[in-house]
DNA sequence: CGTGCCATTGACCATTATCAAACGACGTGG
DNA sequence: CCACGTCGTTTGATAATGGTCAATGGCACG
């Protein structure tokens, strides 16, 4: 493993005040990957046998139901994903594939266990860890169950211009269909949300949307910091 | 406290290791409440002052934005709720009111911080108990997202008949409108919801609902252990 | 015996999904 | 370098689903 990757290790809240000694432990017997662009790296059911970090590139966290299919998150890096499925030693609940070429640490779950019984600090970075994203699936619940389609696109897309920079304009690397999935929509409908933005400056041109009245979208989509992360 | 309540506390997994020093640190300045039906407990948006424990009775947590209101979760003794604003000391994503007359324990946010501090043992509780929760809330969301509302109300129908001990029928003890929010429709709409599965055997009268035909029901539903628990 | 609230039903409207077709970007191979 | 095919996106038409409004019925409570 590069030095360069445990230094981006350890600035993650997870790891950042773990023993030298116990975070060996854990990468000693890790694996780093690279995938390809749309690689499945996990399938729902399965046992969970390596807590996942993504170190670069992308990954789609979906699942599937009697012939349907949704998006859950899109992950960016650095963040561990399934820390849960890993802890409680159970089956995964999503899917996992990359959306672009990705370069992923695999730990060992039973290392990953073995550890937070031994080091009290890793258990309550644990702790901090499972708390933020169980008030983040609780916000995606929100998101989904109190707005309408083209509401949650205009809050994805000033989350999105904001994490990057607020330049006034966002740009996708993967696919509209996948942003449609994650809104919980059709592709079909996503053109037509995009459409109906058009109203309030928002211009869309392939894979670009330029947001060309900030604040007008604001007024539209209604961000709250009780739905919303990071806006 | 009463020496009942404190063994119904050590009943839950999240207090069942923890040592009777730790506890009475959390139960003394702890107060007990007795609450009466379609009292509001807790509002989202506040800062989060109390791990709540629901000893009896029955809580529905809720949320609103916008004008619009949607139900999350309806608790059933003896759980507890709001774990994650506590441990984050941030504030509550959702509201909570009693559905019946209930009794609440209320243990300062504060003295459980400090107790998870000092006992590991409570510490791995917590962590088992959030990601059980989080792999909940995960589920919901697919619920929500990969089921049509007939086949949520069917598969809410198994899950509560199951868990009431499948005597074939399922009888609320709150309103349908609460129901309806619970599974993301409107009241209206789960009048028809009703009225499509009584082809299959689902006989309702008034808030008592029969299940004459649980194979059917089951075709019907299709649940998965990957979305609904304690099937 | 009203009064109020919940549940149901019907009619209507809005939203979203689905199907089909056309368009456009991109890459391959002639 | 261009023709062609593929695939994602868009657009239109249509259907299904769900939301809203209004009216009615039923039930409990005062």
């Amino acid at each position: 493993m590069r030095e360069a990757d445990l230094q981006t290790l350890r600035g993650l809240q997870l790891f950042k005040k773990m023993s030298a000694r116990q975070l060996t432990r854990l990468t000693q017997p890790a694996s780093l990957q690279r995938y390809p662009q749309n690689t499945l790296l996990i399938t729902e059911g399965e046992r969970a046998d390596f807590l996942h970090v993504l170190l670069d590139g992308c990954v789609e966290l979906f699942a599937s139901h009697n012939g349907r299919q949704t998006t859950v998150d899109i992950l960016r890096p650095t963040t561990t994903f399934i820390l849960a499925a890993v802890i409680l030693d159970q089956p995964y609940l999503k899917s996992a594939r990359t959306l672009l070429e990705s370069r992923v640490l695999l730990l060992p779950a039973d290392a990953v266990r073995g550890v937070f019984r031994e080091d009290p600090d890793f258990a309550y970075a644990t702790i901090a860890e499972l708390a933020l994203r169980y008030r983040s699936v609780t916000k995606l619940l929100k998101d989904q169950k109190l707005r309408s389609t083209p509401e949650r696109l205009a809050n994805w897309l000033l989350k999105t211009a904001s994490v990057n920079g607020n330049t006034g304009s966002v740009t996708l690397d993967f696919e509209k269909k996948t942003l449609a999935s994650l809104l919980g929509t059709s592709p079909e409908n996503l053109s037509r949300a995009l459409a109906q933005l058009e109203q309030i400056g928002v211009q869309t041109s392939g894979r670009t949307i330029a947001i060309t009245d900030l604040n007008g979208l604001r007024d539209y989509a209604k961000p709250s910091p009780l739905i919303d992360d990071g806006i």
